[in-house]
DNA sequence: TCTGGGGTCCTAGGACCC
DNA sequence: TCTGGGGTCCTAGGACCC
């Protein structure tokens, strides 16, 4: 095996903990975070978590108990947590440059120390990052991703490092974690390998690779191979551009007019192309949708691909398009919950620009106009300056009951120690 | 009253072309 | 009774991730 290690660092219950380093009060305390419309569950303290609180639990079914128990909700707050996990990767960076950001709260290194030092090592990383951030991560080392991650959740449970490397018993760790914990096995696949009599880690990395190629496609093949030590996936450093982007939200309340669908749909389709032209995209076809709830008695739920005309990132032009769409699957009379945009076939801006034989239509003063919106709103704020199909009032926004302030980000949210 | 949001990849099957 | 074959593109659906 060469000298090669994957390590996972993976921040502790990182929404939970990133409210935590601000109120350093509610520590030891159960503690959640919530989706957005603060629906369901999406983070727990530890206390939370022995309370029996699942993550997607509904909060609406919870509630009662968990407030009876002192807990403490949050509605989430992606500005302050977004900004945490980039202080986080910042310190990682100081340990190796062969980083990949794979999540917000989660990323691959290859650390190239020789052996005898690596679990030193990640030690070191787990108390920088602590002193840093205040945050607490834990390692997984393995001589692949699969098995770095593995490590990871082995890692967890005695709240540290994990080194898979240098493992007395690797077959005996292997045998410990139940299949669907591994990497790239689901739910469902997991169901699929246990009715086949393969129920841990251990056994999947013995099964036979025509039979698991059959089953579960190549991607699954290669995830035995890694459980075996042979490294299929690579770091991946530079981040891909995006393939599709998309933007759908719950309302905060039922919507049943057309012309106020429009509103948050133009919303949504803004965001996205502000994300788009962040990445120096166009789009070359959109896709809208529109959904009552699931739960609704009176379901209906639809959705629209259109090619564009002609290949952007114009705010105005999209949302022109977004709801002519919208049109066409909008049925009078039904309780809608949720619209949504997917902005696909995106192309580079820059590819566009130099063809030589096709005059673009996403030409230079509408490029110009754009620059000059993406600037106002990145000094002023995203409602500063926005289409007037977006709606003044927007009265369908989500509820954010709960939202604790954008400590980092904000000069009129930053913690005050003493007044 | 109240059940998240944003992504990726692979495969099968149909349409179409030569 | 016999009824081509291969390539490409697109879409829908299914699986997974955090």
């Amino acid at each position: 095996m060469s000298g090669v290690c994957f390590a996972l660092v993976d921040c502790n219950n990182f929404y939970a903990s990133c409210e935590q380093v601000f109120r350093p009060d509610l520590r030891g305390r159960p503690m959640v975070v919530l989706s957005n419309n603060d629906g369901c569950v999406v983070a727990r303290s530890p206390e939370a978590k022995a309370l029996g609180i699942g993550l997607g639990d509904p909060y609406f079914k919870i509630r009662y108990a968990f407030e009876r128990s002192e807990g403490v909700a949050f509605s989430s707050n992606y500005t302050l947590y977004g900004d945490m996990s980039r202080r986080v990767m910042d310190t990682l960076r100081t340990f190796t440059d062969e980083v990949e950001e794979y999540s917000i709260d989660e990323a691959f290194l290859v650390l190239r120390d020789p052996l005898p030092d690596l679990s030193s090592r990640a030690r070191t990383l787990c108390g920088t990052v602590r002193r840093w951030t205040g945050l607490t991560v834990s390692v997984g080392l393995g001589a692949t991703k699969t098995l770095a991650k593995l490590a990871n959740r082995l890692a967890k449970k005695e709240a540290g490092v994990c080194n898979l490397i240098e493992h007395g018993d690797i077959r005996g760790a292997l045998s410990e974690v139940p299949v669907e914990d591994v990497w790239g096995i689901g739910p469902r696949y997991g169901r699929m390998l246990a009715s086949h009599g393969i129920a841990n880690a251990l056994q999947l990395s013995e099964a036979d690779d025509q039979w698991v190629r059959r089953h579960m496609t190549v991607l699954g093949l290669r995830t035995v191979l890694e459980l075996r030590g042979i490294s299929c996936f690579g770091l991946d450093q530079t981040p891909q551009p995006k393939k599709s982007i998309v933007r759908s939200r719950q309302f905060g309340r039922v919507v049943v007019d057309l012309e106020e669908i429009l509103e948050p749909l133009a919303s949504y389709v803004s965001a996205a192309a502000r994300v788009l032209r962040m990445q120096g995209s166009v789009a070359g076809a959109m896709r809208v949708s529109i959904a009552t709830s699931r739960f609704d008695e009176y379901a209906y739920a639809n959705s629209t691909l259109r090619t564009l005309p002609w290949p952007t990132a114009h705010t105005g032009e999209l949302i022109d398009w977004a709801c002519q769409c919208m049109r066409q699957i909008y049925r009078p009379n039904f309780a809608y919950r949720r619209c949504g945009v997917m902005l696909t076939a995106l192309t580079s801006a820059d590819m566009l620009q130099t063809s030589l034989v096709t005059q673009s239509h996403y030409d230079e003063k509408k490029r110009a106009v754009m620059k000059i919106l993406d600037a106002v709103t990145r000094q002023w704020g995203e409602r500063a300056l926005h289409f007037a199909r977006e709606g003044v009032g927007q009265e369908w926004r989500m509820r954010q009951g709960c939202r604790s302030p954008r400590y980092t980000t904000r000069w009129d949210e930053v913690l005050v120690v003493f007044t």
